[in-house]
DNA sequence: CTCTGTGAATGTGTTCACAGCG
DNA sequence: CGCTGTGAACACATTCACAGAG
């Protein structure tokens, strides 16, 4: 039956599956699904079954044998894992088209992050409203006022180590970087970064391979 | 001295990794350094030197033991394995805000990505310019005049699955994603995705644990 | 008889540590 | 010497395959 003991230290790779295990749930959940197999979540998950049992047995989850698991309890579990039951408030720095895009994305407050302020450095910027929400200066932000958990950098790459400082100042330990640099943070912040470039360099690696193995095999068939 | 014979199967983690050894190279050789060490790549990338040896190894790349990579040779490299020798026509579909963000976003022109058509099913928007390109549907889209190799879907969720069906029946076979679904693409098509919930709640999970390890600290001590 | 949970096997990635080139 | 390149050790992740709960 397994106790309290195998609670701690879920794998990273499954901490980067849970966000997609939630997701999957919740639209079981609406179509109002009361369990599912892990061979029925693997395929909406794009992986094996063997993986969804690891990784949710990792969290400790009480499946079903014969039966499956129970969504709602499921979804519980992980969004309780993932410490979502707390309203998580989010800063967002850089007011260019990225900064304002990610304001304007509808699926921050549904999984419980909430936009609390906005910050950009160029005086015209400044005092002007996006989506509702005024935009700053980092002088504006009170730490005690508007305590920040995560902060989000859409600032050209230049400024990005500046900005990355000043939110650890603040006391911010979980920062997404959208800029192309690499971000040196004191032990304990946790930076993950997003690159466009990075992305599509690596999609045009695995094509260019392709051309590669075709033009290899045209010659040897 | 080793042949052209190691020169087959990087790594997947190495790939992942080449667009940032690049980005580093890149600055390098702006700032006029013929040369670099695996220990101050290391340091720029946020790794391990030995990790940079053994990846730089895997391509084959020769560095001069005593000296270090010679900066222009070793970009020139990284770039042909990327296979960023040629122009990669690159499609978006979805003109919301980050749609128009990522046309707006200047890091890909410099990096061998060219945007040749965008897309989108709303009638108020076709016809429209963004950034001095014409918003299209699918149908203006001729996969000879203009041939795509990476589609990006900047779509909702609900409409990423059908478009991508679209793409592949184009003929694209790399696919990056930035709606929150899992794509069911034919065998040796690429998809890469990007969430920002994702990232956000991956980050959410770190802080909750920190949490949890310092309330549990605080009991003990 | 179905589907979970999990040891064992395999595969992949990282780090160590050092031989040996320049 | 200083630095690369790399086997060997280690750590982590995935997959297999099956015992056993319901």
């Amino acid at each position: 039956m397994m106790a309290e003991s195998t609670r701690r230290g879920v794998p990273e790779a499954t901490v980067g599956r849970l966000p997609g295990y939630l997701r999957a749930l919740t639209e079981l959940a609406e179509r109002g699904r009361p369990s599912v197999s892990s061979d029925e979540l693997a395929d909406l998950m794009g992986i094996r079954s063997a993986q969804v049992r690891k990784d949710l047995s990792s969290l400790g989850s009480y499946g079903v044998r014969g039966v499956g698991y129970d969504v709602a309890r499921l979804s519980d579990q992980i969004a309780a894992e993932l410490g979502l039951s707390q309203e998580r408030p989010v800063v967002i720095v850089g007011m260019g088209n990225l900064g304002r895009a990610l304001v304007a994305y509808g699926g921050l407050a549904p999984r419980g992050f909430q936009v609390v302020a906005l910050v950009d450095n160029d005086p015209e910027l400044v005092g002007t409203t996006i989506e509702g929400l005024a935009v700053g200066t980092f002088a504006d932000l009170d730490p005690v006022r508007t305590p920040v958990a995560v902060g989000v950098v859409t600032t050209p790459a230049s400024a990005a180590q500046q900005v990355a400082d000043t939110l650890v100042g603040l006391g911010v330990r979980s920062i997404l970087n959208f800029a192309p640099v690499v971000l040196r943070v004191p032990e304990g912040v946790h930076v993950r970064a997003v690159d466009l470039a990075t992305e599509l360099q690596i999609l045009a690696f695995h094509e260019h391979q392709r051309l590669l193995a075709d033009s290899r095999g045209d010659e040897a068939g």
